[in-house]
DNA sequence: AATATGTACGAAAACGGTTTCGTGTTGATA
DNA sequence: TATCAACACGAAACCGTTTTCGTACATATT
């Protein structure tokens, strides 16, 4: 074994002191060209590599963001966490992730656990109970000590802090216009209760949509599911008891589920109903039909977040005003709708 | 602003010396009851906790360990990190995740950058790119500097290491005899190229199975798909070009991708041609008919790779011989398959 | 010859903790 | 009353860096 060596070592091997090591290992004129050559000749051999650890005691600042998004085993979140890790990469910041299971308490445990030191900025979308709760106090907290934060996706307006988001109303507008220019009368939407403030918006979009196009909002014709249960029988009772003939869903599982059901029913994808989902992913691409879907662009959200961010910690935003920037989602369409 | 507060801070404000305000803090009975109710509540008040990086500098241990994964938009990777994460969380330790985008260079990058302190182990399923050229002077580089690995999934037997693995040539020959079971001779087999490990060992399930029970193996009835490309063409012609009763395929991916493209022909599944895929995630659950699966167990094998780290980490395997962990994969039995 | 100017390096403090060791004060014991 | 242990606390070292400041020596300037 051949442990990691520090500049006090090659401090001693070399017979110079500290100082002049790290000296000349940063090429500080202070130091002659001799020494120099000599030190960073052995610290070359040897792979010296400075302590990243102590470098972060020193300055203050340890180059690391964390992380938490409620759930992993999930399309968008991993896209978005691959957009924030190579934006950090590529500015030199590694990622620690925390999972918190849209539990508030473990959200909190995880940003406490962090905050002592471990990171020097936060990147999070709440957790289903947190936004159930309204309970923003552990964020509040650590703005107050100083250490940044930004929200994405799922956010709230009660914290003052860099945003990214979604156009959630707008595309869902764009996805029901989508519908209604097929000859679509009777549009539903499928939906998580409303504490989400993303569901809340793609509502808004959904009824306006069809306000505006003079179409009434028939309360009926949203189906409201809660979270992680089997919702099979909800909606086949659902669309066996309305008449519908297009259906927004807020996410992809509530698309394929859909359309399965919806067929199992009887019922051909798209002429008798179409389908529009959320979320571009795997299940999308690969049903059948082809999901017309909503592309939330995680990738960018995550790039957009990991910069806000690390603007914020090197002072390169100092004093502007926090900033919520949008990131336009686009309709993909595919084959669960006319086109 | 209210920052963080330090164990000077608090021995300033209460005329004591820094060294008292510690032992106070740990309970210790060098100090009166006294004087510690005193520092406690004062600490309490505000909120002190120590600060991560200093006790990681001096301890000489992070509590942080590093996690290297190819791709994170992956259900099986994210199950697998899933149970990591609890774990790990449970012992106190933070998981800091990089993603290697199989690429070789991306990996050793990421491992460099982790290796200088700021963590107390790794737990990687190696990069394409890694098992393809067979370079593993990274790994064996960290190990001799003491720092312990874990392999899990996709390992190499020239690092001598802990390792988690799962029966993939049982669970491949459990398949392949499911099929034998309904009465099916034709079987094939939709892989990768063979430098994956697991691959390797899948093949070897696959045919090792066929040859048990009486069948030949016939390599025109193996079909090896490049990993990232449009593969519609080659799948196609593949069914179209041979006569096929039963498929096992390597991943969900390729599962669902031929799924769609035999009944694309105007094959029936699972009457004229049964299915089998790895990886038992959403796609799987949704497929229509339902695919039956290998489930991977992603969680299972998180969790051993990160008990088998940290008990490395925490000598509690001091002088042990590295362990190899096999996590039994399940056959879940599904509308793809007669069963 | 006295003074100024570089040059090349080392000592020490700092980051925020923990821990070992030393020490002044008190009360008990012979 | 002298001795000793127990108690309660502080000083200082240490983890691995960076950085400021001081300084010995050589050389240049007047």
């Amino acid at each position: 074994m051949r442990p990691k060596i520090t500049l006090k070592d090659i401090a001693k091997e070399l017979d110079v002191s500290v100082s002049t090591v790290s000296k000349a290992l940063k090429n500080s004129n202070e130091i002659s060209k001799n020494t120099k050559d000599k030190i960073k000749a052995f610290a070359k051999f040897y792979n010296y590599r400075p302590n990243t650890i102590a470098l972060s005691l020193k300055n203050k600042r340890t180059k690391n963001i964390g992380v938490i998004i409620p759930d992993i085993v999930h399309h968008f979140f991993t896209t978005v966490f691959r957009g924030i890790e190579k934006y950090a990469n590529q500015r030199g910041y590694n990622v620690i992730i925390c999972v918190s299971d849209e539990s508030h308490e473990r959200e909190v445990i995880n940003m406490e656990m962090l905050a002592n030191g471990s990171i020097d900025g936060f990147i999070l979308s709440l957790s289903a109970e947190t936004q159930q709760k309204n309970d923003f106090r552990h964020l509040q907290e650590l703005i107050d000590q100083g250490i940044p934060i930004v929200l994405f996706d799922r956010v709230t307006s009660e914290i003052d802090c860099d945003k990214v988001i979604l156009n959630d109303r707008d595309i869902a507008y764009e996805a029901v216009e989508h519908f209604i220019k097929s000859g679509r009368k009777h549009v539903a939407l499928v939906t998580t209760d409303s504490y989400f403030n993303v569901s809340e918006s793609r509502r808004d979009g959904f009824s306006d949509a069809l306000r505006d196009n003079g179409l009434e909002v028939d309360s009926n014709l949203i189906l409201t599911l809660p979270y992680n249960l089997d919702n099979d029988n909800l909606i086949l009772q659902f669309f066996q008891s309305n008449t519908i003939d297009a259906v927004l869903c807020v996410n992809e599982i509530f698309a394929i589920q859909c359309m399965s059901l919806i067929q199992q029913i009887g019922y051909t994808i798209p002429k008798d109903i179409s389908i529009i989902g959320f979320t571009n992913g795997n299940l999308s691409k690969f049903s059948n039909p082809r999901l017309t879907t909503v592309a939330q662009h995680g990738d960018e959200m995550g790039e957009k977040a990991a910069k806000l961010l690390i603007d914020r910690i090197e002072h390169k935003t100092e004093g502007t005003d926090f900033i919520t920037q949008i990131v336009k989602a686009t309709l993909i369409k595919r084959g669960s709708t006319i086109n």
